[in-house]
RNA sequence: CGGGACGUAGCGCAGCCCGGUAGCGCGCUUGCAUGGGGUGCAAGAGGUCGCUAGUUCGAAUCUAGUCGUCCCGACCA
């Protein structure tokens, strides 16, 4: 057993990270917190990004490209903006280098080439955009202005994991601008709900869509929107955020406009991003103790085929099958890989694809051949089962829906029956530390209250959902009175 | 930024305490056999022991320094 994983009991975190190494969706690099996204998790990620794209568009939005770096005093104009990135920015302060007189054959940074203003590695473009719609915005004709970018971004946090949080990251960042607040919100709100179906709909994975709290609330925003998912292991992740941005940005970098009434107004902001951080959620919402599971709506790969024969007559005779399968799958836009190398025999391959989490796996042999079925396996409940042959693509067909649909329903059940109401401090700690995921519970709305429930517990309010029903109660910290539950759990 | 580990072959590790010509497993190459759940045998290739300085006849091993990485916490997508 060459490659036997650590379980999810005896250290969730390191069977994280053994997934996504052994897997091969990614390898730690030369550089500190920063990864290497290897083809089969690069794929997973051009997947995952295709789709995205797409409905954007499909919204309205079109693809724009903006500079790597900010000038620093682009980034100090939004006064909580730039308070919230500061601590975590690269900066680039010279330009070149030259070769050390006093150490023969090293490079040194040249003192002559400082930058007269430092650049910024971008953390989040809004600074060098809205330095750029300044300058596209005149009229209410030239609103609303939809862009969304693709890009890398760079945020040095001090401690950094696979995917979930690494020192710099893809992502997609939307940023638009609009006439008024209400057409902004609605924007930020429409954004949210395309990355919960997208979630949803395309990773399997059930998400609370709402609002952030203001301690919570993205560096410069009037409000976050965001969805919650829960992991395996009882912890909450933010999937993706939406920002109402108010005018906040039209104001710092006077971005105004001339409504039809011939009146100067600053233009409404949202911006709205989902990042490379979405693999990591999809690795620990789905994945078992045998490696990686992936939906087959985005899997990099969503059907191996493995030949099972003895010399080269049968290998022939396996080829002219598997042939025809995989030009009958591939016409029906299906992924597939016949994985016929020599090197390693079929057991190995078959705990091999299980790693990498591909959907379905296909074994035929001589056997096979002569009662014309093959065997068909699939990832999720590991069933294996013969399918005549005839019926193949069809199955598999079924396969890549009925699997889609049975993660996200395994999700969602354990999803569901980890949301705890909760109405005492007492059972909150202790649903907290023995059960874990979402707590409902009543909290007097005040951010002293919830930085005091962190500091006690380590749980944070995720959100207050967008679907919240009123209902009258005590929050469970303070006492003081309370008009709705919001969810608290523990977090990546 | 606090705490803990670790840097020896592509990967995982032993050797270090007690200094004396660098080893094991996996992987890799070649051949033969094997092939329905991580294959067996045989022969090979592969390492400035993170870096620097010191002690010593001699350092992977002892000393000092330094760089880096990972893990756990606080902060964040």
């Amino acid at each position: 057993m060459a490659n036997e994983l650590t379980s999810r009991a005896t250290d969730y975190a390191q069977w994280y990270n053994e997934l996504i190494l052994k897997g091969g969706l990614a390898d730690y690099s030369a550089v500190r917190g920063c990864m290497v996204i290897k083809p089969y998790g690069y794929t997973l990620w051009e997947n995952m990004r295709d789709v995205l794209d797409k409905m954007f568009k499909d919204t309205g939005h079109v693809n724009a490209y903006f500079p790597l770096f900010v000038p620093k005093s682009f980034l100090e104009k939004e006064e909580g903006h730039a308070e919230g990135f500061a601590k975590e920015c690269a900066v680039v302060t010279h330009y070149r280098l030259k070769t050390d007189p006093n150490n023969k054959g090293k490079l040194m940074v040249d003192p002559d080439a400082k930058l007269e203003e430092e650049l910024i590695v971008r953390p989040t473009s809004e600074a060098i955009i809205w330095n750029a719609y300044k300058d596209w915005i005149q009229s209410y004709r030239d609103l609303p202005l939809l862009i969304n970018q693709w890009a890398n971004v760079v945020r040095w946090e001090m401690r950094t994991r696979l995917f979930l949080r690494t020192a710099e990251f893809l992502w997609q960042e939307g940023h638009t601008a609009h006439a008024t607040a209400e057409e902004a919100i609605e924007e930020a709100e429409k954004m949210l709900h395309v990355y919960g179906d997208f979630v949803e709909n395309y990773m399997a994975l059930p998400v609370i869509k709402g609002i952030k709290t203001p301690n919570e609330r993205f560096a410069g925003a009037l409000e976050t929107y965001c969805i919650e998912a829960l992991m395996q292991d009882g912890k909450a992740l933010q999937a993706g955020t939406s920002h109402f941005l108010g005018q906040n940005f039209a104001k710092a970098f006077d971005v105004k406009y001339l409504t039809k009434e011939n009146k100067q107004e600053f233009v409404w902001a949202t911006s709205w991003g989902v990042s490379t951080r979405l693999i990591g959620a999809l690795v620990m919402a789905h994945s078992d103790d045998q490696g990686l599971v992936i939906p087959p709506r985005i899997a990099p790969l969503q059907v191996v085929i493995v030949p099972i024969y003895k010399g080269p007559e049968q290998k022939a005779l396996v080829d002219e099958k598997v042939n025809a399968i995989v030009a009958g799958l591939k016409a029906n836009g299906i992924s597939v890989k016949y994985d016929d190398s020599e090197n390693t025999r079929p057991g190995w391959k078959f705990a091999e694809y299980e790693l990498k989490g591909v959907p379905v796996r296909i074994a035929i042999g001589q056997k096979d051949i002569e009662n014309g079925v093959v065997e068909v396996a699939r990832r999720d409940t590991k069933e294996k089962q013969s399918v005549p042959a005839a019926d193949l693509i069809e199955h598999v067909k079924f396969l890549m829906t009925d699997i889609q649909q049975n993660l996200y329903n395994r999700a969602l059940a354990y999803r569901d029956s980890h949301i705890t109401e909760v109405n005492s401090w007492e059972e909150f700690k202790q649903v907290l530390n023995e059960k874990g995921g979402f707590i409902a519970a009543h909290w007097d709305g005040t951010p002293e209250t919830e930085d005091k429930i962190k500091e006690e517990s380590k749980a944070t309010i995720r959100c207050i959902p967008l679907n919240n029903q009123p209902e009258e109660g005590v929050c469970v910290f303070s006492g003081k009175p309370s008009k709705q539950r919001v969810l608290f759990a523990m977090a990546y």
